[in-house]
DNA sequence: TGAAATGTTGGGGCG
DNA sequence: ACGCCCCAACATTTC
């Protein structure tokens, strides 16, 4: 009677259904490496799965069941387990995306003709998108049903120990997956910035609890530590949503804010779940021969951080180098993908797909088509942001700008968001070439509003 | 989870 | 003293 327990996204001991269900009798822990599902992670997730996997299996071994790794078809690796182990029965906890849910029905269909019990849990879910009466496109009444629902349930405790399973099966080692750069390693930065696995979650958890009080203030400046700084962990499991919200809730009184925006995060999971299509079809019909342009040098500039808008540049800078961005600035870079320069919203969200440690299947297409206004409660076409003003208004004293594009750090405060206006004496004064040391903007802020708002606006006119 | 254009108001300079 | 104009400052509308 052995129980194979499916680590998926729910790289956790603590809260993890899946687990405390398994840890009765004798298990056995594996993570199947499963290359033949779309969207498998891009490099900076791989960098972050590596380790955090690398966590996982020591605090598996510490409690006496080591993790079995393997790469592979899902379904044949879990035949083979079954087969080599004597496995009777097999447990995970639930995803959510639509080709993850119909692989998962395929399996445990296919385990349960061969005689073994099958079951998964909720382990990722404040609420299952199938136990809400209806689908939702507005936030602010699914938010209100989430409410309404109460309180999650109380986060189960970590098993104490656990038995391993009595037939010894091989395993790959994380090096043999090469889930991590080599030449070259353009991982330091994300090293520097991230701990990743339960304890680095444990610990990140009790760093924002002593900021949460301040977060609905704090977290739109970018040159402030007012944000959580969870996405990856929850994206990775390491910390479930419910834990995530028992924590706030009884160190912070007035944390509204903030769990509203897991509630956003629960939002995303919904659409995908009703929406397959989501990552690459806009959610509204009428976008679907919007005229995005091409434009490769363009695109380039924006996802290397040399669009000439130092709040827009700083962020993008902040991805490439920490595989992570501030939210607000997140908006800013992201509408200014789409409605200055035009290029289409996938092309960002592939981007942020392959830079970003918490890309999230979900996260990443509702939020991209959330800015492009193609998706559910979206950003009117005219809402565009200008990046001086949001420059200025968010990053004021300019830490931000000034750390990211160090390059221009010895501007005035005056013009820091708008290089281009400052006077020649400045800018030598300051050690700038425009054009050369540090680009001139890519596009005319106003020129570009104008060219955006004829194209949405055309979109309009069609739709009506 | 905007920004810009347009409209309104009221204080103060000035003839 | 009075009316006129200018223009911040704020409010409203429009994109």
């Amino acid at each position: 009677m052995t129980t194979l327990i499916w680590f998926r996204q729910d790289l956790r001991l603590t809260d993890n259904p899946a687990l405390t269900a398994a840890a009765h009798g004798p298990v056995l822990p594996v993570f199947i490496l499963d290359d033949t599902l779309p969207w498998s992670p891009g490099a900076a997730s791989r960098w972050w799965l590596h380790e955090s996997l690398a966590s996982l299996g020591r605090d598996l071994a510490r409690l006496g069941a080591p993790l079995v790794l393997r790469r592979g078809p899902s379904l044949q690796v879990l035949e083979d387990l079954v087969a080599e182990a004597g496995i009777t029965r097999v447990v995970w906890n639930r995803l959510y995306e639509p080709a993850a849910v119909e692989r998962g029905t395929e399996i445990k269909a296919s385990l349960k003709t061969r005689g073994l019990s099958v079951d998964s849990y909720n382990a990722s879910c404040l609420v299952e998108p199938w136990h809400l009466a209806r689908p939702y496109q507005v936030f602010s009444p699914f938010w209100r049903t989430i409410q309404e629902w109460g309180e999650p349930p109380r986060p189960l405790p970590p098993p104490s120990r656990l038995e391993a399973a009595a037939a010894a099966v091989s395993s790959q080692t994380l090096a043999d997956w090469k889930l991590q750069p080599s030449a070259p390693d353009w991982a330091t930065g994300l090293r520097d910035t991230w701990t990743p696995g339960e304890a680095g979650a444990a610990e990140r958890i009790d760093t924002f609890c002593e900021i949460a009080a301040a977060y609905g203030r704090a977290r739109d400046f970018p040159g402030e530590e007012g944000t959580s700084r969870l996405s990856p962990h929850l994206h990775f499991g390491e910390v479930s949503p419910r834990q995530v919200w028992h924590s706030i809730r009884a160190r912070v009184p007035e944390a509204d804010a903030f769990l509203r925006e897991l509630a956003w995060r629960e939002f995303s999971i919904h659409l995908l779940h009703r929406t397959p299509s989501l990552p690459e079809q806009p959610l509204r019909d009428a976008f679907a021969d919007f005229p995005w342009r091409r434009d490769a040098a363009q695109l380039r500039a924006w996802q290397r951080g040399q669009t000439g808008y130092p709040i827009v540049d700083a962020g993008m800078r902040q991805l490439w180098h920490t595989g992570w961005m501030h939210n607000r600035v997140r908006m800013i870079v992201a509408s200014f993908l789409v409605k200055h320069l035009l290029l289409p919203w996938q092309q960002g969200e592939a981007w942020f797909w392959d830079t970003l440690v918490d890309a999230d299947l979900a996260n990443n297409a509702a939020n991209w088509q959330w800015v492009a206004g193609c998706g559910a409660d979206a950003a009117p076409y005219f809402r565009i942001f200008n990046p001086v003003l949001q420059g200025e208004k968010f990053d004021a004293a300019g830490a931000y700008v000034r750390h990211w594009v160090p390059e221009i750090a010895a501007l005035p405060d005056a013009v820091l968001h708008k290089p281009w206006q400052a006077s020649d004496a400045v800018l030598d004064k300051a050690g700038i070439r425009l054009g050369d040391t540090y680009p001139r903007p890519i596009v005319d802020h106003a020129a570009a509003r104008a060219r955006a708002l004829a194209a949405f606006h055309e979109l309009k006119v069609k739709a009506a």
